[in-house]
RNA sequence: GGGCUUGUAGCUCAGUUGGUCAGAGCACCGCUCUGAUAAGGCGGGGGUCGGUGGUUCGAGUCCACCCAGGCCCA
């Protein structure tokens, strides 16, 4: 017995059980288990973070992961699937923050970092249920049991360890950084908050006169938009290759970019011409003498970045200020001043604005500049500038220290190691990753935060030595708690109990904290191939064999600068190599407008809504086949309605169909053998793509092509198995009796499907499973082996042959249609070509039934039912004659084409003259078309036409009419819910001779096709139903005489 | 502003190395089949292949520039 396939149930309750039996049966850990031994295949999950809710753009990435996995293993691997979440970084913190209503770091302290920390930790896991649901919905096996976590003891020991590598090789400095800051909330932001908080505002736009040194009367003039940076100008900068000029403007001189010149004033005349790079050094006077600096200052330097767009093509210079001026800062090695402390206010040395914010005295910097006659021009400007997400105060640009690793040391390695790395598609890895491992700059990895991997250095505080612990255990050696107590084992990594650690520093004797900082957490997530396993704390023995690199990973684009990156800095450090041989990378998913989805636009889709209707199966395949995944997936949810409907609908009715006829015969696989040579040949042509299809998806799988995977296996099942094959084994199948032809019809139907449910689990984990299950006594298709093809069972020829018959169906119904002649009616004749007699006679019986005729006929000539039309084959002609082309497709219309025809078909070739160039024309130089003759109904397509006699003669009439009948009586079976095996008895009244005689003439017929036992002629039509059979009125009424559920009517 | 990427029917997508009425599915309209099907079949309407210029006998396809969306970076 095959356990019947609910085709009925909504996705989400046909999902549940079989779900439910994965979980109570274990199958995800067996599908580890079950290859113990095996080659590996090391895949690392990317760890997510938990605090936000899952999205449908996380679907289509652990879609991905999990099709690859699941084919990998059924390919013969094993894959370990280890979970893991990322736990630290400041999106944590933010929400903490919000909890709490506070938004300055110095409320942090005040409410206390213990406090603060715990309910970091607390909110880490605030979506973790969600995050598992989905996963679990959406059938992503993940061992979510065994996670790695960022923030556990061993994993900090590992990114310890890691991070006392690079400083032991000496690969870890201090230097200032320019970040984004806001003055009130009194911390840096990162890039994702600046991007959340650009806004157009007016800022002024000034132009200073800069005193040129030792030339009478000559000032550069620069440009700026932030005239509180002026004060800490130490450099002006242009670019080495553009054009500036010195120009006579009314009475003074002044020197700026050619280009530029249209922001003067007044007249002016051009006296002198230089380019940028004649400039270099000339000094000027400094603008505010408020501090002296020890190094050489105020000259002009070279710089790439400066534009002619606007301003005058001098741009002033404040290293701590600006991303730009600080590599220029230290390009020149210039003065490095920050006169603004950490509220954004001017510090006591710059006496005049001493305690002011900055951006308020941009007004009086300008006055005074004015006053001193410094000031050229000022205007305002719109332009986009950060603010602050939380406290909407402007942001300035700001040098902080910061820790830094040396990445530009092996950056040539990490080019070479990536060069090895399979990215798909390719120009991830060449291009974007391969562009910006090129422009690398050293890493910075600290934070001035509070929930993260504390910083391992610590510092003395007399003489600034440094020492880093890379173990739990060297800092217990190394330090003691504050109070001189040893240091436990069982100490939390994290701040502030490590704060409390000291150290006795080995040069002077004095006391050694750790410096505060905590560690971006990308080193967190990049270093998670060590982490997970506590390397090299354990597992060292089977690292290198068994758990890296890994073989495969699979993650959004925005990961390039992410996560790809850190995994292939910190394993290049480490392991000399990348900690990935492949990368799969998915682009985002948008809405079906093209646009970002994001929660404020409520554009977003939730993905457990969509799982919910439309079941994960439907979800996975429509996000696989939509699109490759690394274009940006718009994503529309009629799209996953119409996979429902077309391909899992589908595949659940062929299966419920095979389910059902089988149990009706008490089929049994195994009880049978009929070889496929000895099947008939529409079995063999199943077989034949069915093996086709293996051969093609398996090349796709291996090239991670999940898109043409699942197209061709939809296509398949669809069309080739559904509405060609089960289509037309029907008959076959409501044949009595268990001959040789029925029984290979089902042996042939259970092959492919049972074959398609291990094609496709990969893809759609759970109809597969419910179809192997109910096909099988075992297990799980999880733990089978991915199909392989059979080269001999392959038939290009019948392939071929099959389309033929397909094209001629599909013709000879386009003539009925044309000829307006419904199917039901049979017909006498369809006339097809003598060259495809053989391929016909042998599948006969496919066209007679579907195109409902009595014989067919082969004709030698088809000019008796259409013309020809020629035309140039451009391909071959256009290379050969050029130019004259058109002359030669004109010369071509004007011929008469049978005739032509006529002459090639003797003589092979036929001479032309066009545009004194003598053409030679042959069947393959010309595109050979045909026409309907009038008078026939006719239709071709390349190889194969078809006619159709179209006159219904009486006989043919009255058959028509009992097919008609046949259909009636079959609607109000169905419309009355009767069993398939009910049997009936059917009264009728008409009127119409003609509608008694097809009773008469045609009872069996009637009856085998309705498994009526009698036909009952009534004297009225009271209690039937009136139908319209051919124009002719029958009332009709069917009633169930008997219910026989296992037998068919013989 | 820079790099990468996408733009083909109302919607989602195919279109191989340039070769001649530009394709599929969905949706819409007409007809039709059906005791597995929420399906299927036949036909119809619907496209200046984002725009402009260029190369070529010939461009959706190659080149240049521009426009729009997306990602990343400034």
């Amino acid at each position: 017995m095959f356990r019947k396939i609910d085709v009925k149930a909504k996705p989400a309750e046909f999902e549940k059980p079989i779900r439910d039996y994965w979980k109570q049966h274990n199958i995800p850990q067996k599908s580890e288990d079950f290859r113990e031994g095996a080659p590996k295949f090391v895949f690392y999950e990317g760890p997510p973070t938990a605090n936000g809710m899952p999205g449908i753009h996380h679907a289509i990435s652990r879609t991905l992961k999990d099709v690859v996995c699941r084919y990998k293993t059924m390919r013969g691997y094993q894959v370990n699937r280890k979970a893991g979440w990322d736990t630290h970084g400041l999106p944590v913190e933010i929400e903490v923050q919000k909890q709490l209503g506070i938004s300055v770091k110095k409320e942090i302290e005040e409410y206390g970092i213990e406090k603060f920390n715990k309910k970091c930790r607390e909110s880490v896991f605030t979506y973790e249920k969600e995050w598992r649901e989905m996963t679990n919905l959406l059938g992503y096996w993940l061992d979510l049991d065994n996670p790695y976590i960022t923030l556990t003891n061993d994993y900090i020991e590992t990114v310890w360890w890691i991070l006392n590598q690079y400083w032991k090789k000496d690969m870890i400095y201090v230097d200032n950084k320019i970040v984004p800051f806001c003055p009130s909330c009194g911390t840096p932001l990162s890039d994702h908050e600046v991007a959340l908080g650009y806004r157009e505002v007016e800022d002024p736009s000034v132009y200073i006169r800069f005193k040129v040194i030792d030339e009478e009367n000559t000032y550069f003039l620069a440009w700026t938009t932030t005239p509180w940076t002026l004060i800490s100008n130490v450099a002006l900068v242009v670019h080495p290759d553009h054009d500036y000029v010195k120009v006579k403007n009314g009475d003074e001189y002044l020197i700026l970019a050619k280009a530029r010149l249209d922001v003067l004033k007044e007249e002016y005349e051009i006296v002198e011409n230089y380019k940028g790079k004649d400039l270099e050094y000339k000094e000027y006077e400094q603008l505010f003498p408020f501090i002296k600096p020890n190094e050489k200052a105020f000259y002009v330097a070279l710089g790439d970045y400066v534009t002619l767009e606007d301003g005058t093509g001098i741009v002033h210079t404040a290293p701590a200020f600006g991303e730009e001026d600080f590599a220029i800062g230290k390009e020149y090695n210039l003065p490095f001043m920050r006169p603004v402390n950490e509220e954004g206010k001017f510090t006591d040395e710059i006496t005049d604005w001493a305690g002011e914010f900055v951006k308020d005295a941009d007004k009086s910097i300008i006055k005074d500049l004015n006053m001193r006659g410094m000031l050229y021009f000022r205007t305002q400007m719109k332009h986009t500038y950060p603010f602050c997400w939380r406290c909407d105060s402007p942001l300035i640009y700001f040098a902080r220290k910061s820790w830094y690793i040396r990445t530009t040391s092996y950056k040539d390695k990490m080019i070479e190691n990536n060069k090895k790395i399979a990215w798909y598609p390719p120009y991830v890895g060449e291009g974007r990753f391969g562009d910006w491992l090129e422009n690398n700059v050293d890493w910075a990895i600290s934070r001035d935060r509070y929930w993260g991997t504390p910083l391992n250095i610590w510092l003395c505080e007399k003489c600034g030595h440094q020492d880093s612990p890379g173990s739990i255990k060297e800092l217990q050696e190394k330090g003691s708690l504050v109070d001189g107590t040893p240091v436990p084992d069982d100490i939390e990594l994290h701040r502030p109990y490590v704060d409390d650690i000291v150290f006795t520093c080995s040069e002077c004797g004095g006391i050694m904290r750790r410096t505060p900082e905590v560690i971006d957490c990308w080193f967190d997530s990049g270093s998670m191939p060590f982490g997970q396993w506590h390397y090299p704390f354990e597992n060292e023995d089977i690292f290198d064999k068994e758990l890296f690199p890994a073989d495969f990973i699979a993650e959004g684009i925005d990961q390039t600068r992410g996560w790809f990156y850190t995994m292939l800095a910190i394993a290049t450090f480490i392991k000399g190599k990348s900690s990935y041989k492949s990368c799969l990378v998915n682009e985002l998913v948008l809405d079906k407008h093209g646009k970002k989805m994001s929660k404020s636009k409520g554009n977003a889709v939730d993905v457990f809504k969509i799982l919910d209707k439309y079941g994960a199966d439907a979800t996975r395949w429509y996000l696989l086949s939509v699109s490759p995944p690394w274009i940006p997936t718009r994503f529309n949810e009629e799209g996953v309605l119409e996979v429902n409907n077309k391909f899992i609908g589908t595949l659940k009715n062929v299966a419920s169909f095979f389910a059902t006829y089988g149990n009706i015969d008490n089929f049994e696989y195994d009880e049978y053998k009929i070889a496929v040579e000895d099947r008939p040949e529409l079995d063999r042509w199943i077989i034949s793509r069915l093996n086709s299809v293996i051969k093609k998806v398996s090349e796709f799988n291996e090239k991670y092509d999940l898109t043409r995977a699942v197209r061709l296996l939809q296509s398949f099942v669809i069309n080739d198995v559904s509405n060609w094959y089960v289509r037309r084994i029907r008959k076959r199948v409501w044949a009595s009796g268990m001959e040789d032809d029925k029984v290979a019809a089902y042996m042939t139907l259970y092959e492919v499907l049972l074959t398609v449910s291990k094609l496709c689990a990969p893809y759609a984990p759970y109809i597969s499973e419910e179809i192997y299950r109910s096909f099988t006594n075992k297990e799980s298709v999880h733990l089978e082996n991915y199909p392989e093809h059979d080269e001999e069972l392959i038939l290009p020829e019948l392939e071929k042959e099959m389309q033929y018959i397909i094209d001629i169906v599909s013709l000879a119904r386009a003539a009925r249609n044309e000829a307006k002649i419904k199917i039901r009616q049979p017909l006498r004749t369809l006339y097809v070509p003598e060259g495809l007699k053989d391929v016909v006679e042998r599948m006969k019986s496919l066209i007679v039934e579907e195109i409902n005729i009595h014989d067919i006929e082969y004709v030698k000539d088809k000019t008796r039912f259409m013309d020809y039309s020629i035309k140039p084959d451009y391909k071959v002609l256009g290379p050969k004659y050029g130019k004259h082309m058109s002359h030669v497709a004109q010369a071509l219309q004007n011929m008469d084409a049978n005739h032509l025809i006529d002459i090639l078909n003797k003589e092979g070739v036929y001479h032309l003259d066009v545009d004194t160039n003598e053409i030679k024309l042959t069947k393959e130089s010309l595109q050979i078309e045909t026409q309907n003759k009038e008078g026939f109904v006719y239709s071709e397509e390349g190889d194969v036409f078809v006619a159709l006699d179209t006159r219904i003669d009486d006989e043919l009439l009255l058959e028509g009419n009992a097919r008609e009948l046949v259909n009636k009586i079959q609607f109000m079976r169905k419309e009355q819910d009767f069993d398939i095996m009910d049997r009936i008895e059917i009264s009728f009244y008409t009127e119409s001779d003609e509608i008694k005689e097809t009773f008469e003439k045609f009872v069996d017929y009637i009856q085998k096709e309705t498994l009526a036992v009698e036909i009952a002629e009534m004297e009225n039509s009271d209690g039937l139903k009136s139908w319209n059979v051919n124009g002719k009125e029958v009332f009709l009424q069917v009633k169930v005489i008997s219910e026989t559920p296992h037998s068919k009517i013989s």
